[in-house]
RNA sequence: GGAGGCUUCGCCUAGUCCGGUCUAUGGCGCCGCACUGCUAAUGCGGUUUGGGUUUUGGCCCAUCCCGGGUUCAAAUCCCGGAGCCUCCGCCA
């Protein structure tokens, strides 16, 4: 949700942003519209209630012949009250309509436009050329013991896999490595539920946004998350938090689920595009002012994780139009992945600014010691899934070998290639 | 799954049986002032959050876990839900 105040002293500003976004200008009338009945609404309601209230007070100090007339005048008022109270919940039912319909405010620098018009900003690291025929990951994975896609299907599906041997380590040595360096840029690790009740999913905007892309429990009235991003940022819901020490910062481990409707035909072979996964997940809480700042932080901390897989890739200021509800800007960071030939997204981050914990009712103490609504921010670490695939391309040699980064070794047993049938105990 | 207890303005707590003076008690903490060589102690005052309004002094409304209901009037009575704790059962 936006700042309502914003909108009032600047709706020229969140005209612009919706045209940026290729939204409904109009929308932001229509919210302007619905704030002032509101307000009018509930000025009605709240003088009602006053002169009800008094009239109330003086039942019980009248005199017995005064007391019937008062009481009728108290019941009259209180009809009245409860007429004016219905229109004040409709005109607010309104206001939260048109509030819930506008997307956060793109930042200044977010570049028009849709899809197409997002920014490459910067390629780091050099994409080789390979002199044999690359293979693609799943006939890498496949050969090296590492991924069994068949299995996945015959036991959970399309779009399910089983990590065997190699490739089950490499998911470990990629949560390893990613909580690690984490947790020594500050971040504080967590464990995170991947079940969640359905205001976890609401108040982070999941169940209107994604709505389709969700897995319920019906059953026990519980919702699969898609990304851990859901349970830390409602962890903190509805509590004034202290960052007078700075942001508070998390790396979030859990499961994600995602049905992938619509997605028909995309990424249908290996495991780029899965219904489930693990991932780690950085999500910072912090004052409004900080934010731009801090989101610089986790882009940095991100490339440097790419960096460490030895990874090359570039960064892409992503266009307003394509930009998530939520996010006033957003970087991608996009991985080579060579049978493709192109980039494709590793890992983003996102500066929500105030948009998430306005409805999350998560604040902190400005200066003053008032309390403000917080900024949040969220980033991969590592989607653990699509990063083996890229992690087998990328690194795949002519005979059929993987070249392991050097990062990832002290969790692979210190091997420096992954080979076809070799043993995973650790070399000597 | 069964039985019981609990949830009050940062923390602790009184109030709930028996509806109105609860405009919520007291303590701790915090802020200000006074006193005081300094500190401590003491005294006095202030200290939930959100919304509305404002001549920026204030004023009004809501807020006692959440949502309904009864009533002129609900922290208090009734119904539904959530969370925490204890015990029993089951369980990796």
């Amino acid at each position: 949700m936006i700042d309502l105040r914003l909108l009032r002293d600047d709706p020229d500003l969140v005209r612009a942003s919706q045209r940026a976004r290729g939204d409904d200008e109009s929308a932001v009338d229509r919210l302007l519209a619905a704030d002032t009945e509101r307000r009018a609404a509930v000025h009605r309601a709240d003088d009602l209630r006053a002169a009800q209230k008094a009239a109330s007070q003086s039942v019980k100090k009248a005199t017995p012949e005064e007391r019937p007339a008062v009481l009728e005048r108290a019941k009259a008022l209180a009809a009245e009250v409860k007429v004016a109270e219905e229109e004040a919940r409709v005109a607010d039912e309104a206001l939260r309509a048109a509030h819930m319909s506008i997307a956060n405010v793109v930042a200044p620098e977010v570049p028009p436009g849709g899809e197409d018009d997002s920014v490459t900003l910067r390629t780091v690291g050099e994409v080789p050329t390979y002199d044999f025929p690359v293979r693609d990951h799943l006939e890498i994975g496949t050969a090296l013991g590492a991924i069994d896609m068949e299995r996945g299907a015959k036991v959970s599906g399309s779009r399910f896999y089983f990590l065997t041997g190699p490739g089950a380590l490499l998911e470990f040595a990629l949560a390893q490595l990613a909580i690690t360096r984490a947790v020594a840029a500050g971040f504080t690790p967590v464990v995170a539920p991947a079940l969640v009740r359905p205001e976890a999913m609401a108040a982070t905007g999941f169940l209107t946004e994604h709505d389709e892309e969700v897995y319920r429990v019906e059953r026990d009235d519980l919702y699969l998350v898609g990304t851990s991003e859901v349970p830390i940022a409602a962890m903190h819901g509805d509590e004034v938090l202290d960052l007078s020490a700075g942001p508070k910062r998390y790396a979030g481990w859990s499961a994600c689920f995602r049905r992938e409707a619509g997605s028909y035909g995309k990424d249908t072979k290996g495991i780029i595009r899965v219904h489930w996964f693990d991932k780690v997940e950085l999500f910072s809480f912090c004052a409004p002012e900080d934010a731009a700042a801090e989101h610089l932080r986790l882009l940095q901390f991100e490339e440097e994780f790419l960096q460490a897989l030895e990874l090359p890739y570039r960064v892409v200021d992503i266009a307003a139009g394509d930009l998530g509800t939520s996010a006033s800007r957003k970087y991608d960071l996009e991985a080579w992945f060579p049978t493709q030939g192109t980039y494709r997204e590793l890992t983003s981050t996102s500066d929500c600014t105030t948009f998430q914990a306005r409805r999350l009712g998560i604040r902190s103490r400005d200066a003053d010691g008032k309390p403000q609504t917080v900024a949040t921010l969220n980033g991969t670490a590592c989607a653990i899934a699509r990063t083996i695939a890229c992690l087998l391309e990328f690194h795949q040699r002519a005979d059929g070998s993987v070249h392991v980064p050097v990062a990832l070794r002290p969790w692979l047993g210190g091997h420096a290639v992954l080979t076809p049938g070799m043993s995973l105990a650790p070399s000597a």
